[in-house]
DNA sequence: ACCACTTAGTGTCAAATGTCAACTAAGTTA
DNA sequence: TAACTTAGTTGACATTTGACACTAAGTGGT
């Protein structure tokens, strides 16, 4: 009979991370570069194994994960889905339980001059990188993809790719970059005056030549607020 | 070091699955009484292990769960998410990677009536079920009618709950029996043809006592479609 | 034959929404 | 202080949406 004390029929299970940060250019993801066997030399998302005796829960080693990949604690952490078969990985059936983490480009630049060999970020055109990818990560890099394009035309989700305080003109550009269309100004003022998730800090404004801008921050525990409609 | 040939650094991993069906009285769920050691006796999710020699991947293995268990081929499967830490299941860190399946109400009753003592049909209200669950099943089932529940806002989800002949006033009642709310029939139609993933099937038509409605049908490869806006 | 009844399916119109464009506001630079 | 740039607001207009009434097509009773 098949049971869980028969050690060899576990498959393997990893946690892997599709970590986006949006730079001017573009859509951004972090790779690591592997330095062992099974594609060694080829790019693949950052991930790691699950540790029994350490991780509490997917989320913390998700976490972990992030902190020792790349040194990043991520506002913004979410499950992907679960990929697993037979042929995915050489060594035998395997999963990977996948999240995909929004970093804003404060983190993105401390990383970026970093001394990191093995870890670097790389454009994303479409919903993949130019390089090939180890495993089935491509598969996974355009599910993650998919997922985050998929939650931007109806919720507040894109707020994670900006730093804490920010203005509705930088986070309108945030969501026309993501959907690549422009968006009308006063319809999206009211929506996010109605989503209600973000607050104006007082006191504060900034730029140059021209008018301030009323600066904002995410509410507290409003980290993803779902519109009635489309943007 | 943490590699996947230390064997014992695995967790364990299990496929579950929440089957939906709709009956008149409302929406159900099958459950499974537990024959075996951890919590014996208790009702839980129809789950089982991956079979690493016959699986393909983790939809095959989901789809054989549910033929093994339930001696259902559903029309509709989808993945809810993995569920994982360290104190799930008295064993050991555990995961467990859970898939729903929506049955109609024809596939229902052949095992309605059967002689399978473990496994029955229980109503759910407000996202639950009234037994207590084994492992965090409730946490599990909770997510799935969240699930279910959300995507039937903006999508043709709801189609896989009615047999394959279908008329559209059977069509709006399910989609009224799961929002918990009653539709417009004329908004509801015009959503339903733009949406344009069914289609009428020719000649035929039924009920009694009034006017003969329309028989329709999944259009082919259009499984899920999304709406733009709320229904 | 005809009327009452039931459910199927369509049409209408006011209200809400999105689009477009102009306008005012508040700063910087020359 | 005038020109310029971006912030933020306001209003007119086309389009979409939602509530509700209407017509259509059957059955069954008298």
């Amino acid at each position: 009979m098949n049971s869980p004390e028969d050690l060899y029929q576990r498959p393997i299970v990893s946690v892997d991370l599709a970590i986006f940060a949006l730079v001017p250019a573009g859509l951004e993801v972090l790779l690591a570069c592997r330095g062992t066997d099974p594609f060694a030399g080829d790019w693949a998302l950052p991930g790691g194994w699950i540790h029994v005796d350490k991780d509490r829960d997917l989320e913390a080693a998700a976490r972990r994960v992030l902190a020792d990949k790349a040194g990043i604690t991520a506002p913004y952490l979410e499950q992907v889905g679960v990929f697993g078969d037979a042929l995915r990985d050489p060594r035998g059936w395997s999963l990977s339980v996948t999240y995909m983490a929004l970093i804003s480009p404060d983190a993105f630049t401390l990383r970026h001059g970093g001394n990191v060999t093995d870890v670097a970020w790389r454009p994303i055109s479409g919903d993949a990188v130019m390089e090939p990818l180890a495993f089935d990560h491509a598969t996974i890099l355009r599910a993650a993809t998919a997922r985050l394009r998929s939650k931007v035309e109806y919720s507040t989700l894109p707020v994670h790719l900006l730093p804490e305080a920010f203005t509705l003109g930088e986070l309108q550009a945030v969501y026309e970059r993501l959907l690549g269309r422009s968006l009308d100004k006063s319809a999206f003022r009211k929506r996010m005056a109605e989503a209600d998730f973000i607050e104006p800090i007082e006191g504060e404004m900034r730029r140059a030549s021209n008018r301030p801008a009323q600066l904002y921050r995410l509410k507290q525990a409003r980290s993803t607020v779902f519109f009635d409609r489309t943007i």
